[in-house]
DNA sequence: CATGAATGAGGCTTCATTCAT
DNA sequence: TATGAATGAAGCCTCATTCAT
């Protein structure tokens, strides 16, 4: 069910890939609850097309969060294997959240739901934080993070920085995200200027559920 | 439009308050394209009751932004009189952001456009920046917030704190927000550690609209 | 249930005759269909204080139907008693169409069924229909009425003149009912110009339902 | 906009026309305000399939009348050529008048605004008037129509014949239009037994609003 | 009694999904 | 296989009727 049964042929794998792509695009413009007719229109597709690539709605929104996934996992391994600091690959991975925009920006009950129950990206999403553990490691023993984070609270950053204003300029758009994870970075150098409240946040506080048994 | 032509007899008033409670929290938790008998469910009343009180659902986003935003603005120019410093000031505005949590969250088109069309809100919206740049212009002028920050960009971080993860345990949704916003505190602080990318962002960028003109 | 119980204290009885007054209104302009509320707002009481006098939408339509039909009863008696030719009577009655406007204006299902069911419209309509037969019979004797009439004949003219066309001038509106009814009355004289198509429709033909065994 | 993109597909040809017959013969039975599931049903198709085809009730509306109009227009046009008398073209075009019920039997709010508002229509109607006043012209000039009347007073009689009485038998319904219209007729004949009161109505006291621009 | 608030069933319309061409 | 038409369930909103003040 995860792999396909035969290869595509190549106009029907073009098709697969269009529609995508449109969903992606309209799943970070408007949210996931848009008309799938609309999706099909953006893909130049007919509705019945895409039913036929997609089962339904949840299929469709499982295949763009795990391509999605995939991108930022492949990325983050990168930063890990080819940065000489922690600081430096903690710097590129948070820089990689703004591909996660959508998976995030569509908080809503479905969405949440169907990425959960689809042991493809827990699975990714479970490799995700071990790695960013890593680094969060890495960087804490070379002494350029703050001690008293821990992986939930850097995950917890990277969504945040995800989340666009709804209206800013095109200018202000591009600018933001870069500022705003800038600030961050800096407020997470060591040493530290005060004591954080509470106590760092582990992947146990993200409650994504157990790991993924597969 | 604002003020009631008559006030409203005990019980309806009742039913008026829980109606707003019962659609702040709904659009908080799960956006605000709800079928509208839950959040009448929510209310305990019926839909007619629902829809006798507030005339459609951009009517009661309307009322929903309108109590918050005067909620939010009501703290912040409490800051700005009664806090010592800039930077003591700055720091109380940025806790009222869980308050904003709803009117963030929502980013439906929908929600975006009601807001903005609101001449009530837009106005509240604007007092509401020219206390936060007063705010940051004392900060800055006491040498406690880093200087190639501007309102926009507080803003935005403003706004950044509001947005939940979807899934966090309930000990972790309480701790989150305050770590999150100390963190950028120590981010903002002055001297800064190094320069931030881009350019000062102002209220210019956030795009809200021309200043309301009332 | 048709006689009330006790006679009606003064200003109950004004709201009751505020009421039927304006529910006649309300049904000659826009039908039978509106909202319950706009009568109750016309006739100045509240939607309680109709519900009060009237059970229902039904027995609402009932006692202006009853009215209106007695209005009409009394005036065709007085041109039976008080006219000294068949013909003038026969005239005198077609004007009392226009206070008809009413029962005939509305022909949804509703009104119609309404009024079938009621026993003691439906006696007063067999005595129209038994009085309006007179006028035929004596306006034929004298041989001022075409003899190939019949009574239902006469009462589908006398419904024709009702139906006002939807959007008259005012001017027009006054006079269009006179113009019409005179042509009318002009092609009912004796003698006729050609033999009217079919046969003289009766009362049978009206199919109003057997007569009122009551 | 009358003008459909592309030739539909033979089987949705057949659903609207099914619609369009569906919606006729429901209007003229009930109004206007019947619930569209009724009509869909008697169309013998889902109410998707309905509004697939006219975005709402007035879309729906609009298309019934615009083709009753045009049936009606064509009948008139062919009275004006091929009828060899005036007096002959005017009582064949009053016989059309059955056609209309539709059009006049909704004499809803809703329909007459809908209507109105619909520049299609209104040149349709404006054309119509045009025809009727000619052949009013023409039967006056060759002395068979009474000169007391003008092109508004024959419209108002063309609509009067439209409202069938609401109970008839099926036979007195078969033979009432004719009847009642043979009636006028006789009314109508020149020379005429007494003058009418009030002036010659015209198309402007139809009131349809000005000419349509177009 | 009069009032106007509350209720919920019912009609309108949209859209996810299926199916005929 | 691709297309777009058809279906019907579900959410929005109105309004007849009931009930608390």
């Amino acid at each position: 069910m995860t792999t396909p049964e035969t290869p595509l042929r190549a106009d029907a794998r073009r098709n697969r890939d269009q529609i995508l792509v449109a969903a992606r695009e309209i799943f970070a413009e408007r949210g996931a609850d848009v008309a799938m007719e609309e999706i099909a229109r953006r893909a130049s597709v007919g509705v019945g097309t895409l039913y036929r690539r997609f089962a339904d709605r949840e299929t469709l929104i499982r295949a763009v969060f795990r391509e999605t996934f995939q991108v930022v996992a492949d990325e983050v391994h990168a930063a890990l294997t080819e940065e000489p600091t922690g600081w430096a690959a903690l710097t590129r991975v948070m820089r990689q959240s703004a591909w996660l925009h959508v998976s995030v920006q569509s908080k809503s009950p479905t969405v949440t739901a169907v990425v959960r129950a689809d042991p493809d990206t827990s699975r990714l999403r479970d490799h995700l934080l071990d790695m960013l553990g890593e680094v969060v490691r890495r960087a804490q023993d070379e002494g350029t993070l703050r001690r008293d984070v821990a992986v939930g609270d850097l995950a917890l950053l990277f969504m945040s920085v995800v989340n666009q204003a709804p209206s800013l300029t095109s200018e202000a758009a591009r600018l933001a995200p870069g500022r705003v994870l800038a600030i961050m970075m800096d407020g997470l150098r060591a040493p530290a200027a005060g004591e954080l409240p509470g106590r760092p946040l582990t992947r146990v506080d993200l409650n994504f559920g157990d790991r993924c048994p597969d």
